[in-house]
DNA sequence: AATGAATGAGCGTTCATTCAT
DNA sequence: TATGAATGAACGCTCATTCAT
């Protein structure tokens, strides 16, 4: 059951416009969402932030819900272009995985405000546009299930197979948590701390005494 | 900076009564937050589940604000008081945290939507109350810091003390891990599993060949 | 065509009862109404200045109108007695007259707050309530009356009997003046100077050169 | 101190509009807070009676206090043009003076229940948007001080250069007079009667016997 | 394609009044 | 006689959305 990516229908024909109209949109409406929240942010500080009147914004939407939508879109995209910038193939699957845990942390680090408004918003959507971001939330987690597939199969880690998928959500969560917790953690660790100590505990682990 | 419990005042004078409609308060509010959301609950809704007049709502708090926060006050209470009835002393100090991540993570399985509801709502909190829920919060990191400490004191585990407070953050966010992502993890994993699981992880490690 | 005094229905039998605690709601809501207004002052304010709940205060009124209305009574009764002690008789009616607007512009300057409440609330009452206000407010007129007419009748003054009224009229003006413009009158007059000027135009009039 | 004029911000652009929009208001606001008071009217009556929504009336102005500053400053823009429509120069000063305070007295004759309205509910205005108010009020005062001294000037009249300011209070305080206490003079004088007894008194004023 | 004036349902909140105790 | 909890109509105001220009 495949959510599918909603294109927003517009009154505006040129495809080329529709485009660069609902990137000034997201600009605006990102930073609104951010500071205010999207129930506190009004349709008019995003037309108005956006450069052109309220009657202009809804050419290109259809309603403000759209506009979130819009915005969780353009996070993902983000997130997800930053990766694929970062990631490079190492000696290993093991060395890899390390390092894109390194990136991907510095990426959450960079977008932080954008992933907890996912985070905080993402029940304002309809069903539908809703389902759609999960989703694309879980390609992250795919990726990581894919590294460890692959470290797996060059034999540079170990891990038995049932628990791929849950050590590929573990490491995601590491990047919600420096997010989602920052106001505890950063007082506490800089980001090359956590980094190297999440590292090692996902590598090493507690030692319990025998 | 200790952010203090704020005692939201009243109209009506007997505490008992007080009590017991913010408890009806709280009853009703929780579940309309949890399925509707903060902003998209009118305080009109709030009243009549409560089972009386918007009137008399407001005899018990002062604004729409007051009672997301009475719901966050409750919610921690709650988690706290069902923590409180499992935690139980073991053998040594990494049976009894074993035991205790094992009965924490069984508390957010069960308030699952409520601990979603703070995470998601939290936002909508003016300055002082929020910096009170947030601080809450923390306590529950702490009671396992503490639990760490005591294993690694018994000499039951071994973890440098620099990581302590690092490795009490990991365990809490399993438990909201397994309440954020449940949309992902529980097609997949009982909770059982999920627990025994994540135990293992933290106990053991991932093995990274030599 | 004469409005009666209204009495208010009380739910109390006991007739001291109901004086003594309409005093106390009185006493209580002429501060408020003179800060406030009329509009802007609740029941429960007055009740609470006035020493009891809001209930007993709806013992002894019927509506917060009847409130206003007492609050307008007890203020022209208190000018009435002021005026009734300061009255004395001269040697000849002008001079009787001279004092007694010397002694009601001091006791319209010690009562000036609640002058202006009563002109400013008084549309507030229901129509009949009002009449009756207004025709108390009449007397104080009469007295002038009388007060110029008896000044003819012993020859200390000459006035045709067509403006006796008008006169009066005027004196009574000069009180309200007192109070309704003090904002401009007082930066620049005593109420000394302000009551000998006045009463020498009164007496002498302007001069219009031959 | 000067209290300036207080432009209210509207949402509505075109200048052209909003002053149109706002006489509309204005219009139909006056006669509402006539009959029923500031309070008692409702911004949806003022709405419906302009002929427009809730919506609309919101564009124009902030808050029903915007209204009834609006109302303030049409009536005294009203007054001030009936004014300088009827001031004509005479022979002299006090000829100018005679004929000025009849057209005041005919012209706080037609608007009386404006003027009534303005020192009814003044208070109701915050502290700023009031004291422009009371300022423009002041004007008239000024305007009669102004005849005054050129009467004075030119020796058409004889009068003290301190009684100046108050004999202005005393002159405009005949047209309020007229207005306050319509109820019990216009039974028994008509305008006319009361324009010539007063415009006499003030000229020649009482004879007191030597 | 762009504008922005107009709309009105709906919101959070207040408060005069009632009535069971 | 005194209380104060309960009521709900009514308020001022907002804002997503529409549509004539």
């Amino acid at each position: 059951m495949q959510a599918k990516k909603r294109s927003i229908p517009s009154l505006v024909k040129d495809p080329k416009l529709v485009q660069k109209r609902r990137e000034q949109i997201v600009e605006a409406a990102v930073g609104l969402f951010i500071s205010k929240g999207f129930h506190k942010t009004t349709t008019r500080e995003i037309a108005k932030a956006s450069g052109f009147s309220i009657g202009t914004l809804y050419e290109y939407i259809q309603s403000k819900e759209d506009v979130l939508y819009l915005v969780c879109e353009s996070i993902h995209t983000e997130v997800e272009k930053k990766m694929e910038q970062a990631l490079v193939e190492s000696n290993n699957g093991a060395e890899t995985l390390r390092q894109a845990i390194s990136d991907f942390l510095h990426v959450m680090d960079e977008v932080d405000d954008k992933v907890l408004l996912i985070y905080q918003e993402i029940k304002s959507l309809p069903r539908e546009p809703m389902r759609y971001v999960l989703q694309r939330e879980s390609r992250i987690t795919e990726i990581f299930e894919e590294m460890l597939q692959r470290a797996i199969n060059d034999g540079s880690l170990r891990l038995d197979s049932h628990s791929i998928r849950l050590m590929a959500h573990n490491i995601v969560i590491l990047g919600e948590m420096w997010v989602f917790r920052r106001w505890a953690l950063r007082q506490r660790y800089s980001l090359a701390e956590y980094i190297e100590m999440q590292t090692n505990l996902l590598f090493g682990g507690l030692r319990v005494e025998a």
